[in-house]
DNA sequence: AATATTGTTGCGACTATGTTGCAATAGTAC
DNA sequence: GTACTATTGCAACATAGTCGCAACAATATT
């Protein structure tokens, strides 16, 4: 399968970069009014195959999608954490990675880490 | 709301009870055929809430359930990764405990960290 | 023990998120 | 320009989980 260069990519790729946190499909369908829903999740799920996003799945079980940085086509560094406020519903990707251990025999694949409470912002409020 | 006791608590119980591992509301609906789906969800979120049982998120959102074991009514532990396997997908609890260190102002209610990939039994066949 | 109170259950309908099959469209390579 | 095939829109589907309501049943009260 070779990927083809599409308006409707560019778009939804713009949109991705001009979010500071991670983003959900509702969010982005609200800035777009002329790509249909499928081809949204469509489009998501291949940057995620590609490599140029990520998924994070939130604690009622919807997904969110983040650019990846310093990821290599080949070798990805998704053991960071995540954090959604309760409050404000924002997802971010925090810095630090985290360190796995596995038992004997165990292989890792991905890893979805969220912590939910409450941002700098919602807690003081 | 004061909890009663009920014949479907009592067994939905003793079946997380009798799991190694985290189960989810499909897996639970199986070993019962008398008690209404609406009423697995709404006494699994009543564990839940009263820190009987504590929710993990699959990667495809689904969600699995498990004893909290070390929880004493006001303080819990759940600071601990779950492993699901991508090829048996059972889910399971890995006992360390891991630290999380937030930035300033960040309050933590809860933390949901699911390691993918492949379990020691699937690993090696 | 009978009654009142109110938490619980079953049912059905509903919501929301995400996926898929298919035909039409549009990148890309030649 | 033409051929090839990835992409898109549409509609239908799938699934997980929730909710309102009336009937029921566990506790508390007498």
């Amino acid at each position: 399968m070779k990927r083809r260069k599409t308006p409707s990519k560019e778009k939804i790729l713009a949109i991705l970069k001009s979010q500071d946190y991670a983003t959900s499909h509702e969010k982005i369908a609200n800035q777009i009014d002329d790509i249909n829903r499928a081809t949204i999740y469509r489009i998501l799920n291949q940057f995620c195959e590609d490599g140029i996003a990520h998924r994070i799945i939130a604690e009622n079980g919807k997904q969110f999608f983040a650019l990846c940085k310093d990821c290599e086509a080949e070798e990805h560094h998704h053991n960071h954490l995540h954090f959604q406020c309760n409050t404000c519903e924002k997802v971010e990707c925090f810095e630090s990675e985290i360190n796995i251990s596995l038992p004997n025999g165990y292989v890792i694949e991905n890893f979805n880490g969220l912590i939910n409470g409450f941002c700098n912002l919602c807690s003081s409020a």
